[in-house]
DNA sequence: ATTCAAAATATTGCATGCAATAATTCATCC
DNA sequence: GGATGAATTATTGCATGCAATATTTTGAAT
């Protein structure tokens, strides 16, 4: 992608998860133009990428609005993505772990043991700096070693739905010792992850995937309905006024 | 999608996979948009299109080529395809089916029987303009069955990929004895996927939703690698004439 | 005040031009 | 003859104009 192109796509939908673009607001190719300061061309090109993400969604001729994302659909979600990771560990343990695969799982695990212990003095609250990128390098290196790139390339796609990912947990300080508990036990599986695999139990391995990712849907669930964060009602889309657009 | 751009990517997409581009050739804006007839701007969204699919491969200032799509491939997209559809397989015998979703696939069932009856006097050859769709059909009410949206969109998106979609087997009348046997044993787990989600055996109906397209994916392979299809060498890409292009 | 039609406006779909850049060809020198 | 650098060509990236279409506003008629 040129890097107009990518700049226009990662900005807008930094935007759309900031709340920048509330949901249900149609997204005028020339205002949003005039905003980021690009030509209508690349905006083009993004929102049909933003449409594919599952970000917009296109109305006949009157180009796109943005979507509400549910709740529902959030958990829908990541119960693919265990599925995925499922068959990943499976794949993983019966073609064999490599000598570096074991030890990235090995420095992922290593990392969080000591996150947990850092947290307990520090009154239950978790790096979120430091757990969110391990996790992820966790699930990325277990999905590497299942050598399966149309595998990996899926999980991509399920992963684009916002907070469906996989260092998607809330971990914004709310509840610290509610996210404390999740936490451990996130680890503990990571754990047990990493033994079945090494004992080349594919059934296993798959199975605590799965358990994993379902279980960090209904945390989710849980702190969600609790903070009432994706509850907002859309806000009405604002008029847009082109002719002063135009103008300048 | 608007019109043009959809023609304009159906196009690309079925002469690619006619062959009407040979892998490793260059998509170039100016000569597509000669050969059909539609200006620079959807081509260039297709080609995008296309490269999100996995038919083209971007290089770096330089547009598209036609990428090679190998037999590995195909079979870890279907392994994807076999793991999405039992998730969705169980899911479905969890919910419990609605008397339409029963009869729709009772009716797959039905008519896959008749199809197989009438081959045997016909040399054991399957009527494929009847069977595919059907085919199709049983696999689309399965998935709807499951009511997971993001599972639909995500087996939509591993089927993308050349030759892994459910009624993707080569049925082109080679061996027809063999296509035969393999069509029986697909018509056999249909019927045994309905059982076990008439009785609630999620776990059943997922194992059986998988080995069906394992075996398919095997089949696929066996297939192939008897015809060669996919091993032609990619032809030289000719040279494009762009002045004569620009010319007329 | 309500309805309807006509005019005005907003906005996309698409085509195309131009500048920037990469690849290729060509001429020159050793 | 082969290497090197300059000119040429191919080709994309992006901006922008124009026509087509959908929506909204306005103004008249009831």
């Amino acid at each position: 992608m040129s890097p107009q192109i990518a700049f226009t796509t990662n900005e807008l939908r930094r935007r759309i998860l900031t709340g920048e673009f509330a949901p249900g607001e149609r997204m005028v190719e020339l205002e949003l133009s005039a905003r980021l300061a690009v030509s209508r061309t690349p905006i083009r090109i993004a929102l049909g990428e933003l449409e594919k993400e599952g970000l917009l969604e296109s109305l006949p001729t009157r180009g796109f609005r943005v979507r509400l994302i549910t709740i529902d659909e959030i958990a829908n979600a990541v119960d693919v993505r265990g599925v995925l990771e499922g068959m990943a560990a499976k794949s993983a343990a019966e073609r064999g772990l490599n000598a570096a695969t074991i030890a990235e799982l090995q420095a992922c695990i290593d990392e969080g043991r000591q996150l947990l212990e850092k947290a307990q003095p520090a009154g239950y609250v978790i790096d979120a700096a430091r757990w969110v990128p391990m996790n992820a390098r966790f699930h990325n290196a277990l999905v590497a070693a299942a050598g399966n790139g149309t595998l990996a390339a899926t999980l991509a796609f399920v992963s684009k739905t916002p907070m469906a990912g996989a260092g998607a947990l809330s971990l914004n300080g709310v509840l610290p010792l509610l996210e404390y508990c999740f936490i451990q036990r996130a680890q503990s599986d990571h754990e047990d992850v990493l033994t079945a695999l090494q004992a080349g139990e594919g059934a296993r391995a798959e199975a605590l995937m799965r358990e994993h990712a379902y279980r960090s849907r209904n945390n989710k669930r849980a702190l969600m309905q609790g903070t009432q964060k994706m509850a907002q009602t859309a806000k009405p889309a604002k008029k847009t006024n082109v002719k002063a657009i135009r103008a300048a």
